[in-house]
DNA sequence: GAAATGCTAACTTTAGTATGTAGCTTATTA
DNA sequence: TAATAAGCTACATACTAAAGTTAGCATTTC
C-alpha cells in the first residue's frame, strides 16, 4: 500500500480533527461506526486503504457528509 | 458485502456515465487507471466495495475530482 | 461478426478484526 | 508533591474475510 498517499492522509486528518472537535475517543467513534478501535487509529494515521462502505460508516458516525471528509 | 449499498451504486453509475460521455471503453479506462477490465465492470455494477486509492485512480483516469464521482 | 461488456470461478493480496503491551496525560488521593 | 490510578492512543502481531487480479467463455450491442 502506498504509505504516502495524500488522499488517505487527508481523510485521516479530517476524521481526527472532527472527532476531537466532538470530544469523542477513537473507541467511541469505533463503536458508533461499528468498526474496531485499533482500525480507527490506523485510518487516522493513514496506514490503511479504507473502503467506500467504511468511509460512509465513519462519516455517518461523525454526522458528516462523505465529501467533507475528502477535501 | 452489502450488495445494495447506495453509495457504491452512485459511484458506479457516475463512472459509467462519465466514461460513456467521454466515449471510452471499460478496457481503455482500465488501462488509464492501471486496473483490470473486468474490475472496472464490477465497479460500475456496484459489485465490489472499492478502496479509496482505487477511487482516486479512476477519478484521475477520467480527469475528474473524486468528489464529483460520489454525489 | 466484431467490439464491448457480463459473468463465473480460482487465485493472491490486503483490508479489517482482535488482543496485548507500552507510553503519555490528567485527575485524585495520600 | 509524589505516587498511583484511569483513560486514551500507538504499535506489534496474528488471524480471517474480502478486495483486487486474471483468464475464459457467454451475451449483448452496433
Amino acid at each position: 500500500m502506498e504509505r504516502n498517499s495524500k488522499i488517505l492522509k487527508v481523510f485521516g486528518q479530517n476524521v481526527r480533527a472532527i472527532r476531537k472537535d466532538k470530544n469523542i475517543s477513537q473507541e467511541e467513534l469505533a463503536f458508533k461506526a461499528e468498526l474496531h478501535r485499533t482500525y480507527i487509529g490506523m485510518i487516522e494515521r493513514a496506514e490503511k486503504n479504507i473502503t467506500l462502505l467504511n468511509i460512509e460508516k465513519i462519516a455517518n458516525a461523525l454526522n458528516m457528509n462523505i465529501i467533507d471528509l475528502l477535501k
